[in-house]
DNA sequence: TAGTATGGACTTGTATGGTAGATCAAGTGG
DNA sequence: CCACTTGATCTACCATACAAGTCCATACTA
């Protein structure tokens, strides 16, 4: 417990048994492989993933601070139910976050990352064209996370992961035509012209108005899948 | 693994073990007990805690998630140092969401935990007359959970909460004066009253204005104590 | 002497057995 | 028929043992 000892790090991206699991999960959680109200059983994914209860319960911990999984002490572990009170307060979050994010991009931004950001909207400029969805959600993730590299808030951008994810659940309910894929591609192009403008209000403006959109059709899911709700 | 399975669910708030060594390490940590650069063991503190080291470990793996401890796998965990560079996206983080709270609160606001808020100025405005430290900052938590709650932003809360653990260790470090104190009761006042009017910008900026100066005195702690810096 | 092995004392990561609490169904007594 | 008890069977929680990686002091070698 002896204070200031140096440690010299040298970070690391460790590959373990508990971050695996923890990310097939997440992403088994956010792409509806495992619905909201399924229940989750440590002893269960432990056997099914092949480790032990240890990381598995590790990874559950993480998850539940997300706000993707209930931890019921004593009685069991689900996956959280969608609630339109909770995503609206998600919304928000995302909305105030990421605003933040591009006001300060419109101080200062980092060049060589505005660079990338070209290929990344004509990557998903292309997919767009082709209804590719992977791609387009991949691409959509890059282009904030570069944002936020930019603009030298990757910190804050690890909030916003965890509110994202939230998001990425529900728009996975909205199947998504090409046209408002396109129009994604748009409202990205928006946010970074007002930002190339150094225009702060304008890149506000913009963002708010693209994750706006997001949960445009949580009405229509909350109708036909009420299940998925509290 | 099966979905749709009810689980009647009725909230817990467990003190389980692996809360309690969160909350007393959470407590340390902020209030400079286990200061910046400290290397904390799993085994040593669950030896000191009297517990056995699995909810140690688990509470560090929430304490890493915020951000105030890091963990160095099989090599040592230690008490995240304080970067000025960080603290900047904290600030810009808090700010965001807080505005955002106040902002709403302008909109619809509970009248009940409206009128809590006087009993908590009072309370506060009384601790700074004292200038009794702990009240003073107990109290301004209330405040700022109040305002959140009241504006029915309970889960934006949850994230200020983790951001907000950074910026009360900076805070821990800077010797509040009475001057100061009074100051601060006098802007949670000027927040409320924005939000009485039902002005947005207002509120807005009080809001702001009052999370910036908590950071004022960075640049002097930085001089003295560098070594609690990165 | 300078450089390099090497072994031991750490650290966190993982596996597993046992415990207490919660749930629910069957059984019991009124 | 209903209220209550009981016990089997789940669950997450915790403790312990083991494995694997890192660091460092020491000894050995060129």
């Amino acid at each position: 417990m002896n204070a200031q000892t140096p440690l010299p790090l040298g970070h690391s991206k460790a590959p373990s048994a508990t971050r695996g699991v923890s990310e097939r999960l997440r992403q088994a959680i956010i792409s509806m492989e495992f619905p909201p109200g399924t229940r989750l059983s440590e002893g269960e994914i432990a056997t099914r993933y092949d480790v032990s209860r240890q990381p598995v319960r590790e990874a559950l911990i993480s998850l539940s601070r997300i706000g993707l999984v209930q931890v019921l002490p004593q009685r069991g572990t689900i996956v959280t139910r969608i609630s339109t009170r909770h995503m609206m307060q998600v919304r928000i979050a995302r909305e105030a976050l990421e605003s933040a994010i591009v006001q300060r991009a419109c101080e200062r931004f980092d060049p060589v990352i505005r660079g990338s950001i070209d290929a990344i909207l004509e990557t998903q400029a292309r997919a767009a064209c082709e209804g590719d969805y992977m791609t387009i959600t991949a691409a959509d993730s890059q282009f904030h996370a570069a944002l936020a590299t930019g603009a030298d808030c990757e910190m804050i951008w690890q909030i916003v992961l965890d509110v994202k994810a939230h998001m990425d659940r529900v728009r996975h309910l909205t199947l998504q035509d090409r046209d408002s894929m396109r129009i994604l591609v748009e409202q990205h192009r928006a946010i970074v012209d007002a930002i190339d403008q150094r225009d702060p209000e304008k890149a506000d403006h913009a963002m708010r108005h693209h994750l706006m959109e997001i949960l445009r059709d949580l009405p229509r899911v909350l109708a036909e899948r009420a299940d998925y709700f509290e």
